[in-house]
DNA sequence: ACCCGATAGGAAAACGTTTACCTAAAAAAT
DNA sequence: ATTTTTTAGGTAAACGTTTTCCTATCGGGT
């Protein structure tokens, strides 16, 4: 039905593989025929046989992603920021989710090498020993993008804002504020990247302010606004003495936090501050608004994308973690102590 | 390097066609072999290349989504729903995002046809004369989501919420609760589709109910937060009696409309009752709650896959368009009149 | 004049499958 | 017992490209 390869090469008089040529410009042709065969190809509207010609190139053109929660707006930021570079660069990109489940992400994972697709691209996924050993080998260029390997730096390609910096800056700014009493109501435990690394700049940034960090200040949550708003909860309960500022983990938690507490009807930020982290698009609808850790997701997907392809055309192979910048974002939920 | 058919025909003592019967299961082989076979397929974890079989099969499982922004939540939740059912039938997408520019959608269009996909699905777009006569004229599975086409219905197949009838229970919703000044702030006016449909919904229910609607009640706002400020500033600005409700056509229009309103000191919804649009995740994390129409985008994602997914597999040919319901969702932004 | 290297273009193999067609053996029908 | 039908399995063509290898022509150097 579609026209083919050797209807031009008929229409035209000449050979397939001079036709083939043309296209691709991967041997001189005489000036006479290029332009013969150009006009056939256009008259024709022809498009070569992506898949005929991936069966021979060993090459599709398609990126695969896997994401552990497409609807989750984090990753439609940075899904934006692969595309954009992918689409550029003449690269198609195929979606997944995961959900989440380490056994989804390796059969995903197999599915793209079944599609022969080019490289694939890890959003936002926890990735352990076993995924990393399932990556390591098929040796296939992989790149991880917001979360880094649990299991240590340097194994796997990787591009991630700075959680351990990022989370030290957001509480520094609350030191310098003029607070001590700060609570930290992050992300899940189970989530051994992001989440850790955030509680551990948290940690440091205490620690060399001379501020012992307290257990029941720290809540780890689920990122959702439920678990925000219960971890909000349990800390108010738990604690005699309120912290007078709380960095949360995400936007939606902060938000989540400012929710319960305006209930029980405390003033943010008047009796407590909120720092949130990510920068979304929302956080600015709230009244207050929400001071919080600017993350370009988008940025880091170019970024992820970017390397990811020049993996994949042999231009680099060197395997290290990229860092994309993070900046505090200062707004209305933070309220300065004069010492 | 990678293992192929004819390895396997040759460890297993059988034709290459023995092995394909094999695994598709196209023609009966009998148990002795079958079983010899499987065992050197699983041996050597033997994959078919599915290039090579869509080549001649000229199938591909995949279908292309074609999406104005990836990072909408609504189209968050809506590529989360077809994902579910393709995954589950055997299917994966691949998604491009158009930025709902028409060259940009045509160019897509062309790309999923290169790459050999199964069908198409449309998802937020604005589908006017050109791409219909561009979707017919490459008679491809293809479906609507979200978005009917401009030019009238029937002609190609379309999964929908009811923009109309939605609009319309929004504002009887708001008739019954006793109001009668009820402003639109809806969609943009360059949006044909929904966009229309909704301000239709609006005027006709307002007109049954006695109700002249006023110009100056009406303001066609993109779908941001930004343009959802300004549009409510405007109706404020531009009345000297105010209305005593608001329906909003986005759940962010509502939330921008609300947050306008307290920065002039108009309480939500002492003041002005506001109706939202979606059902967005983020439409409870506000102050007050946020009265809204449901639409369930996850499901019509899901209802859409499955239309198409008949579609290619050949079960139905009927093209039209099939809605799906939704739902007048009352919270804290509502004010009821005694009448 | 002769040879040699470069160059443009064609023929055909290769990529890894599915499937149409064929054959031999087994089963069924006479 | 013979013929016909069914069945399991193999051979090879086909899918639409790219690319290797080969050939003929042309220009330049001796």
């Amino acid at each position: 039905m579609a026209v083919t390869i050797e209807d031009i090469a008929k229409e035209a008089g000449v050979s397939i593989s001079t036709v083939s040529r043309v296209m691709n410009g991967t041997k001189p042709v005489s000036e006479e025929l290029r332009d013969r065969v150009y006009e056939v190809i256009k008259k024709n509207k022809f498009k070569p046989n992506t898949l005929a010609r991936g069966l021979v190139t060993k090459k599709t053109n398609m990126i695969g992603v896997i994401v552990s929660d497409i609807s989750n707006v984090v990753f439609g930021a940075m899904t934006k920021g692969i595309n954009s570079v992918c689409e550029s660069k003449g690269y198609t990109i195929m979606i997944c989710e995961s959900g989440g489940e380490l056994e989804r992400e390796l059969k995903l994972l197999e599915l793209m090498e079944d599609k022969q697709i080019d490289g694939v691209l890890f959003a936002g996924i926890d990735v352990n020993r076993v995924l990393v050993d399932s990556i390591l080998k098929r040796n296939y260029p992989t790149v991880l993008v917001t979360q880094e390997a649990s299991i240590g730096d340097g194994i796997v390609d990787t591009v991630v804002h700075n959680n351990t910096k990022a989370m030290s800056d957001a509480v520094q700014f609350l030191l310098d504020n003029g607070h001590r009493r700060i609570a930290y109501l992050g992300g899940p435990k189970h989530d051994f990247s992001s989440g850790k690394k955030r509680l551990q700049g948290y940690k440091e940034t205490l620690l060399k302010a001379g501020i012992e960090p307290l257990d029941s200040y720290i809540e780890q949550v689920e990122f959702s606004f439920r678990a925000g708003y219960e971890g909000m909860k349990k800390i108010y309960e738990e604690n005699s003495i309120l912290p007078t500022a709380v960095v949360a983990g995400s936007d939606v938690i902060a938000v989540a936090a400012i929710q319960f507490l305006r209930n029980v009807h405390i003033d943010v930020p008047n009796d407590i501050s909120i720092m949130g982290f990510d920068d979304s698009d929302f956080s600015t609808y709230f009244q207050p608004e929400l001071s919080t850790v600017r993350i370009s997701y988008y940025h880091e997907g170019e970024m992820a994308a970017q390397e990811l392809i020049r993996w994949i055309e042999g231009e680099t192979t060197e395997v290290k973690t990229h860092y994309v910048p993070h900046k505090i974002i200062r707004r209305s939920t933070i309220k300065a102590f004069n010492q």
